[in-house]
DNA sequence: CAAATTTGTTCGCTAAGCCTAACATTTGAG
DNA sequence: CTCAAATGTTAGGCTTAGCGAACAAATTTG
């Protein structure tokens, strides 16, 4: 019961214990049902009850109305798909030739599929990385996430000069424009002002040198750190 | 409705189809509910049921107690599901360096969540194979399986020296089998005899030379060509 | 702090896929 | 050619994961 692969929980158990790792990945705030139900598009009524079952398997604590918080069995869970998860998403650009943009919707599903064996011979291949394309960390097989620091760049202080450390995946149309941009992990720039009630970042890229203007849902994906 | 693609097909009925339409691949007699019923692991009843819905969608014709045949468009699925296992077998054996012997089970599973687009980019980076590791024709985006030559083993004159085309991967227990006695396809071998009562069949093999006995499921799952 | 709004839960229903049990049809052995 | 055995089908239930509607609790607002 307690050596239970991650392979043996349904597919939406495995979405919703990688949803609430996730999101108390880069904030510390637990996460509600509603966002829960809106990220996994579905009604919260679903959640409410795939919820009631996981606490029932030991793999949540949640008090009806409570907060919900992963158990050290969900969140050896939750962190296994997250491996997987990027496992796949830097086999499909590194070995595939797939853009950085293109990989998270095959990620999602493939994640469900793959067995361990299969994920342990794509990291082989793959030399062991540390950090998927959009820049988050990839968790070990014992289930250590190495967290790497950084801030968000809407958070940044004008005038410093950082390297984009990560990139949020959530929203592929996103990345599709910061690629167009030349906005990528480990680009360098310079925070040249916050314009704070228009919401908008500034910032100065080099090769080409240009001055890039980022709304709020931007800045707010993109993690950068001082350089 | 006719463009439909494979992939919004349920995996049972992915599943059923392409059972159909290998169980006529080397041999003419049609699948029946109780053999398609064993070869799934569910009940008998149970493929009763699916067979009914699928010839509702229009993808199998069947009148209750008469015989089960692709329509074109059924054939259509069944062969992309043969092309999208046979490439992912392939795959799994030329990049990540799988035995021949492993990749059945993995593919089989993986053969339901991979997108289109995956499969062209593998198709691609593998050259685009003609034969998978067992031997089996894999067929072309276009739809159109190559069917190569060939006869079962136990078919095979005494006294010809033939290569192996194929190697069913119905029993992966068996390919280890096979493996172990070096038996793969593009072996040569030399049939010595057939003992008829016995259902033995014994080969020579070269290199190193030593001769082989095989029963009959053996000989039945390996399939030759004269060289 | 009371009322209105938002958020979360429960309940009854649906569809897919599976099951067992009972029944129908076909096959093949004598 | 008959009838028992084998094969196929139908009917009714179960589980999972969805849904909407009705209700309960919590939070925000006036």
């Amino acid at each position: 019961m307690d050596v239970m692969p991650v392979s043996d929980l349904s597919p939406a158990a495995q979405d919703y214990l990688k949803l609430i790792w996730s999101a108390t990945e880069w904030s510390p705030a637990p996460i509600t049902v509603s966002v829960m139900a809106e990220r996994l598009g579905v009604r919260p009524s679903t959640v409410s009850d795939g919820i009631k079952k996981l606490a029932g398997q030991g793999l949540v604590t949640h008090a009806p109305y409570g907060s919900i918080e992963l158990t050290d069995a969900g969140r050896a869970h939750a962190v296994a798909m997250v491996r997987r998860h990027r496992l796949l998403e830097t086999f499909l650009v590194d070995v595939l030739g797939y853009g950085w943009d293109e990989v998270h919707d095959e990620a999602e599903v493939l994640e469900h599929a793959v067995s361990d064996t299969l994920i342990d011979r794509m990291d082989r291949k793959l030399g062991h990385p540390t950090r998927d394309p959009h820049g988050d960390p990839i968790p070990g097989a014992d289930g250590r996430p190495s967290m790497p620091k950084g801030t968000q760049l809407s958070a940044a202080a004008a005038g410093n000069t950082v390297a984009i450390t990560r990139i949020s995946d959530a929203d592929p149309q996103m990345l599709r424009y910061f690629t167009e941009l030349g906005l990528a992990p480990d680009t360098r720039l310079t925070v040249t002002e916050h314009r704070p009630y228009a919401d908008v970042t500034t910032v100065r890229v080099h090769e080409p040198e240009r001055d890039i203007d980022l709304g709020a849902s931007a800045s707010d994906a993109i993690w950068v750190v001082a350089v």
